[in-house]
DNA sequence: ACAGATAATGCAAACGTTTGCATTCCTATA
DNA sequence: TATAGGAATGCAAACGTTTGCATTATCTGT
């Protein structure tokens, strides 16, 4: 039962005005007489009237309203990309469009279709586990759409890209270990086809190289990130004889998992076997001994994203030329690595 | 540099047809031979056509998008909501347009003009902290505009609720640890002029006043709901003498900065203290000891959101009939309450 | 071969703005 | 007094669809 909504006509015709007066007078245009904006003005507050966005947004072809697309909007870090691109391009008035891929290749190129039809003004993309070619990216560059990858990301496609810092970050985690005294470094790593993985899997192995260790061994075992491998893993390996004294994970969840199989082991966290994760997840310095972790900013990535959209979307930036931010992740070092140094 | 998108009418000047026809062919409308639907589809997908969803929305008079407003989108229950309602949303072919009100009312009252504007099919909101009355939530029912509060909610505004039973939950927690021999438990609050909070006071209350305990006074301290604060507090009660032997916190955090503070006391749990949390928080099953809770259901709650919108839209409902969920959130026993009884 | 029905397509208005250009109405100046 | 010039407003097209109604093409049965 809803009531036709009040419009510029509406308004008009009472004031004997005509439309694009009164829309020049809401739009507060030079050219409108002091009484006239005022008259109109209180009729529009008077009638509750509300400009249609989808109208004006036709005729000027553009929405003021940029897509964003991610795996999943409830995991930590990309919620905090949500709210750090809503934090800056909400108040600038635009409004944002989102959409998860749930990790699939198929939703993500319905996302993209959508958006497209919708007129975004620019899409910010995180990009699914499943996605390794460009194919569905393609249209959007095609018709200009201005485009931010963040994080996880398709490296050959030329567009402007949010990166942590991956390699180095790993590198100073284990570099860290190793300084701690730590011989035997273990590393939990992720998926390798997926390229934050693999990056910290190359920073863990550039740390060890360099090193001054007899033994320069890699020991990786590779997708054990949730908290469940990670426990299990731990227990299976403490079981036999030949046992690292220290993991940097690539996940917080299965340093955790190391970390609670090692407490229900009994064995002494930091001095005998040092910890550290990824991802400065809420609890890893809730739990006791707190995680050593490195923190990705990922509002900040959030932000800085948006930041980048934004200059494209006013023409700021010289036409063609990409921009690429690297975050530098940083290393918090808490009880689970930081015992003394002999 | 942004080249003219394709329409209908660049499809239908080529095929030399009619845009009605054209527009009818994409649709699969009945009265169109297959052959030339044929072509114009193939044409279609050839040029890289794609429908305007302004043009159509602005036609149609709705524009298939839903806003959905939360105070923050990155806290744990709201990305959940979140989640939940894109999960039964999207496959609709719904868009979701998503505001933060950061707590605050005025941001709140803004979000719901630019959703107005925006000419959303419905709102979905968990309301701030500072909203206190539904002035601005009333142009959205003036205007038949469907709402469904959701969790945070005006209880004086007549629509659509989504609620947890905080009241129900709350009791079964303190009774769980009544009937675990707790005899003196605490209750730490969150702020009591918001619905919830309250709500779990009272559950408190019901249960304590409802047992055989000896001595039935009430131990609540408010706002204590950060993981510092519960951490204090904790501390300086067992400084003191009068100590409670369980905690019935509204919140998880809390609960962790009790258990934590605790640990290092080098008191038992749940031996000599008990503790229960709420919101079943990542964290509470991952530490040891584990943490007993309360399941939300936030997904839940944001899907049963999204499926009455979805029922008001579609007209299902008869007009003017009131919905509301009440979910009743699990109580999930772990070690940190989970001692023998005697 | 033709009326009448049915299938397929075309016409034009409408959705609510924005905006370049044209028009009107003043006021100031020569 | 005629007029240039600016201030204020009006006119109408455009954005890309959708849709009721009108029109034309095709078919059926007699």
């Amino acid at each position: 039962m809803r009531k036709k909504a009040i419009t510029i006509k509406d308004i008009a015709n009472q004031l004997h005005l005509n439309i694009s007066t009164v829309s020049r007078a809401l739009k507060n245009h030079k050219s409108i007489k002091e009484e006239t904006r005022k008259r109109v003005n209180d009729l529009a507050t008077k009638l509750n009237y509300r400009p249609n966005a989808l109208a004006s947004s036709l005729r000027k072809g553009k929405g003021n309203t940029i897509g964003l697309i991610v795996p999943n909007v409830n995991r930590h870090f990309f919620s905090n990309l949500i709210y750090g691109v809503e934090n800056i391009l909400g108040p600038e008035g635009y409004n944002i469009l989102i959409c998860q891929s749930n990790e699939m290749y198929s939703k993500e190129e319905q996302a993209i279709n959508t958006l497209i039809n919708a007129r975004v003004d620019g899409i910010i993309i995180s990009i699914s586990k499943e996605t390794k070619d460009s194919h569905h990216i393609e249209p959007i560059i095609e018709r200009g759409i201005p485009i931010v990858q963040i994080d996880r990301v398709l490296n050959s496609l030329h567009t402007h890209k949010i990166l942590n810092n991956n390699v180095k970050a790993s590198f100073d985690a284990v570099k860290h270990l190793i300084d701690k005294g730590y011989k035997k470094i273990a590393h939990l790593a992720g998926p390798q086809f997926i390229n934050i993985y693999k990056d910290r899997f190359n920073g863990y192995c550039q740390a060890i190289n360099e090193s001054n260790l007899e033994d320069k061994s890699l020991i990786m075992f590779e997708n054990i990130i949730t908290y469940q491998q990670g426990y299990d893993l731990a227990n299976e390996l403490f079981s036999g004889r030949n046992i690292p004294d220290a993991f940097f994970a690539a996940s917080d969840f299965s340093a955790m998992g190391v970390l609670q199989a090692l407490k229900k082991l009994k064995i002494k966290i930091p001095e005998e076997i040092g910890i550290v994760g990824y991802a400065n997840e809420p609890f890893t310095e809730l739990i006791n001994p707190a995680i050593t972790t490195l923190d990705q900013f990922s509002i900040e990535m959030g932000k800085e994203a948006a930041k980048i959209m934004l200059e494209d979307l006013c023409e700021l930036n010289a036409p063609g030329k990409i921009k690429q931010v690297i975050v530098e992740p940083l290393l918090i070092v808490r009880e689970s690595s930081n015992r003394p140094i002999k």
